[in-house]
DNA sequence: CCCTGCATGTGAGCCGCATCACAGCCGGTT
DNA sequence: AACCGGCTGTGATGCGGCTCACATGCAGGG
């Protein structure tokens, strides 16, 4: 299979297939199909019977829930070397969350029938496997637990200290979020509404905890953002 | 081990250790501990170490995230032929939510140190156990779409609902919730205040949607709670 | 038996935040 | 140009549900 040796693809250690035997990779690599999405483009729906993972090789995906009357809660952005879908995969029910390509991006798609069979003869990526989805479960009760304990103040303040920790750029007064967000989005991360996250991110940029930069957020007192974040 | 056999226990064809051949339920046994816990013993706290996984023989564990102005919320209920704690098993990390004994009941601890290896020889059994976290995961992030998209009213009706599926008697005129469970525990589930619960628990007594009986409740219209359970 | 503690039932008030409603801005289209 | 759709910024309004406050009833303990 041209083109796709282990090498081109930013899996590090912590990923999946990160750190694997060279010969394992290709090997699943051999499997495997490459897919590419324009940003705004489905991936998949919520409830679509689904039986492939995806691992990105570039660019960003979102992952979002939705609701009854048409809004939507972002659950989590996938970046390069991460993976999504996994539930599927392994247990070959629905998809449980929507997937959206948050810009324009290049997926690995590796399906069931190919990869099960794969873990049953090799427990230490299977074992890694769970890891993986036992990482997801602690960030996804997490989730519980914030949106039940945290007032809109609080969930902003932890969506924008995340989204600092898997994007921060280092900048002149503070960190800078990486990826462009509409505030919409950001709210929608947040489980909160545009406005809502508007005027408070207007309040504290007058409080100088963040400045707001050409649709870009640099966050210029993380340590204040912490406190709000753990619920004073 | 005396006593420690296969038969004695409620695991059925879901749960982690059961459908499994009866040699190797018994090795594990070998390495487990019983343990008993009163009601209302604490059986580990958040962010503590732990290196054990927990499965319950009888009795019912109430797992609880504490919130920081003392107050808590009920994540789930896990009753006989379950596990729980099996996240901090798998990677070692701090628990991430209480555990409370709901009921007296007895538990087999497993550690880390045995089942690891075990895992790494039992494909299958690693397999099965990542369609159980799976399971979870999928519980989780439902979770989070209620509390994000419901009103009280249909965070109770879908606590009412898990309730009685896992523990429902029928009843003259309807399902009966079998756990004694206050209201206040309930609204812990639920994710909401005792009186606002109390509140609305009267209001369907009224429109007859349920029936509250000597501290147990019996859902008499399923089909009601279930589209309040969706949102109308 | 009274007292203390805990569960239930209900009223009143208050506040956070979603919603509605605009206004100004920018970038792309025709 | 004029136009449209998206984003941002802000005020006004309304309501869900949390909190406080208090009444009642039941169980256990001295």
């Amino acid at each position: 299979m041209p083109g796709l040796s282990a090498q081109k693809f930013p899996f590090d250690g912590n990923s999946l297939l990160g750190g694997l035997p060279a010969a394992d990779l290709e090997r699943l690599l051999t499997y495997a199909r490459t897919k590419r999405y324009r940003q705004n483009e489905t991936i998949f729906l919520k409830d679509a019977p689904g039986s492939s993972m995806m691992a990105v090789t570039s660019g960003y995906v979102r992952i979002t829930a939705p609701s009854p009357d048409g809004k939507d809660v972002t659950l989590n952005v996938i970046g390069p070397g991460e993976v999504f879908g996994e539930i599927a995969l392994i247990d070959g029910k629905p998809r449980t969350a929507d997937a959206v390509a948050l810009t324009d991006c290049q997926l690995l798609v590796l399906e069931r029938r190919d990869f099960i069979p794969f873990l049953r003869e090799r427990p230490d990526i299977c074992i890694r496997l769970l890891t993986i989805v036992c990482e997801r479960l602690r960030r996804t009760s997490a989730q519980v637990e914030d949106v039940l304990f945290l007032d809109i103040g609080g969930r902003l303040a932890r969506t924008l200290l995340y989204l600092a920790s898997i994007h921060g750029q280092r900048a002149s007064d503070g960190v800078r979020i990486g990826i462009r967000l509409s505030q919409r989005e950001i709210a929608s991360m947040a489980g909160s509404s545009r406005e809502t996250v508007n005027r408070q991110l207007q309040a504290w940029q007058r409080e100088g905890l963040l400045r707001i930069d050409d649709a870009a957020i640099v966050l210029r007192d993380e340590k204040a953002l912490r406190r709000l974040a753990d619920g004073l």
